[in-house]
DNA sequence: TTTAGCACTTATTAAGTGTGAGTGCTAACA
DNA sequence: TGTTAGCACTCACACTTAATAAGTGCTAAA
């Protein structure tokens, strides 16, 4: 069991190298504990807490750092969350200051935010309903051959997607086939929507359409867009700063996870949690390659129109109390935000 | 005047640390030159080019390394374009297979390819004709206070953006705007229709809506999203490659400035020049940031639909006659896949 | 004009040397 | 029993030194 004492010299541990991210000896601690006690003693007392697996040494006669084990304990059992100061506050709120067109500008924007507020990379996921319905589908005919054909959904998203018809293709039958999806698929869960395209849309259309798969592969690309999330990063290059320059292949592999849109992403972010601001390290995060870094995982609420999650990611050694304090106060105002543009549609 | 021995001499020199990246000696010149001279002359020569101001030491007694001029020099009248490999013509025709449904993923595309070809960073703008003009403009309503707009050029762009109406304007206003747009300014050059936005059209408008201030500015905001040109960046990671570890600032302002969607890169491919291919280097770049980078611009012609530009961004000890080479097929078959695209419109 | 030979320069690498920060342990102390 | 002073020990880091290898310029002879 560890002591009163020992704890404080933990979380003063974690303190210093978070502020330093150098490894700290005893009589740097000595210096800045709120207890008296000689180095010596400390020295046993880190003895202790190297045993019980929370700190470790660089090398046989260096000072301690934090293991990913001593980060987990200090989150678990230790930290107290510092909130948000009001200049931090009055930052947040003005750089939402603004008029927003889209759903997905607010999100993008406020990955910004939160990069530029804390000089780590911040990934943005829109809010997500449970089951996202479809609310609209339009086809939009721009000369020639194109069409775009533009899907908007139960949470706001709108996705739009250009396409070139094939030349057999009358007008008259396209317009049945929409008013049978704004007939039969609107106001349907998309994943219902998805079954019913497979099953008994094409043979509706066969009514009106020789051969409906050119229109269904438009429906069906489109819809696959809507239901695919969308994420934004904000302050990628905050990456070369604290990967550091000495792992390159770290920094490269990364940045390439961060950019391709595959579902890497989703991945890392986890399942939404039941609590609100969650932080995972070391192993406990799923690409290898994140290995000595930290993500800390912020969901927000938009009532009806579901749950969003914004991402901070940044070394193991972050300052944690003022940026979980931050990232809370953070996530209500997105959630304010968000829920003062879902006004214009309810 | 240098002996037809020295230009041998300096080409070597090029081709060699374009190979290896290093300083080049006179004994592995010795080895690899046709002529067959002893190290001691080629000395001499390089001495000679050393005082042309061609060739640099990096310190006092290292091997030699072309210099800024000496590629230019190279560049203007030493290098003897290699044709493109089959195998490389038959990766980028089947690449470039595969149906495309908008202009902009061609371009996309395009990018994506001569980067996975040359594993540098390839940077690819769109056809461009002289005038672009407005052959469309669409507002679609979508349900709620959204609409979107979509605007159609000439030269096959298409842009869109979401919109939220102010609660005050109604419909059928928004209908008489829309043919006033229709009937008024498709049809004419964007810069033509930029004037009228601002002189007559609102006077116009002002005999349906009160104001018209809020329907202007969605068809404004779109108009400049049309008017500005869109570039795509493919190997945006391979510049951590070529640029290397050592100055990180450098690699993070280049990647910045590859990111930022402002207007550095139109200055930095420069207005299209008269000749298919160039190659800017050192001074001639525009942002200092880049001074020890070399850029090979091609521009190619899609007949009527104008032309576009696609630059290769690598560094100075590129292996020039290949690239050059395969720019110059690439070039042709992007502007071969273009037409096949446009042939979909006309 | 070309070449062999030689003195000279410099980067790179390895080995050796202090120095400083930090540790563990022991023995004395409260 | 917990705390402290003292001391020997370890290791990274910075610095010096020496050896090596690659390369140059110059001179004098062919």
């Amino acid at each position: 069991m560890l002591t009163k004492r020992q704890l404080l010299v933990l979380k003063e541990i974690i303190r210093q190298s978070t502020e330093t991210g150098q490894p700290v000896g005893s009589k740097s601690l000595m210096a800045r504990l709120p207890v008296h006690v000689s180095s010596a003693t400390i020295r046993n007392d880190m003895a202790a807490l190297e045993d019980a697996g929370l700190i470790l040494k660089t090398h046989s006669s260096s000072g301690r750092v934090p293991s990913t084990k001593g980060y987990r304990f200090y989150l678990d059992h230790l930290i107290e969350p510092t909130a948000a100061s009001p200049m931090d506050l009055a930052t947040i709120q003005q750089a939402f200051g603004g008029t927003y067109h889209e759903l997905d500008d607010i999100v993008a924007q406020s990955a910004r935010i939160l990069s530029n507020l804390t000089n780590y990379t911040a990934i943005s996921l829109g809010p997500e309903v449970a089951s996202v319905s479809l609310t609209g589908f339009r086809l939009v005919p721009l000369g020639g051959q194109q069409v775009m054909a533009i899907l908007v959904t139960s949470n706001g998203a709108v996705r739009n997607q250009l396409f070139t018809l094939p030349a057999n293709v009358d007008s008259s039958a396209i317009e049945k086939a929409i008013r049978i999806v704004n007939d039969k698929l609107v106001g349907l869960p998309l994943n219902e929507v998805a079954k019913k395209v497979q099953s008994e849309v094409p043979e509706l259309m066969m009514h009106y359409m020789t051969t409906p798969d050119g229109f269904l592969n438009i429906f069906g690309d489109v819809l696959k867009q809507a239901a695919s999330e969308r994420f934004y990063v904000g302050g990628r290059l905050n990456l070369m700063d604290f990967i550091g320059t000495d792992d390159m292949n770290q920094l490269k592999s990364v940045l390439s996870m961060i950019d391709a849109d595959t579902g890497d992403i989703n991945q890392l972010l986890g399942p939404v949690g039941n609590v609100p601001i969650e932080v995972k390290l070391g192993d406990e995060l799923t690409p290898d390659t994140l290995k000595n870094l930290s993500l800390i995982i912020a969901n927000y609420d938009v009532g009806a129109h579901g749950t969003g999650t914004i991402a901070l990611l940044g070394p193991s050694a972050m300052p944690y109390s003022r940026m979980i304090g931050l990232l809370d106060a953070f996530r209500s105002e997105l959630a304010k935000r968000l829920t003062s543009y879902y006004k214009n549609f309810d």
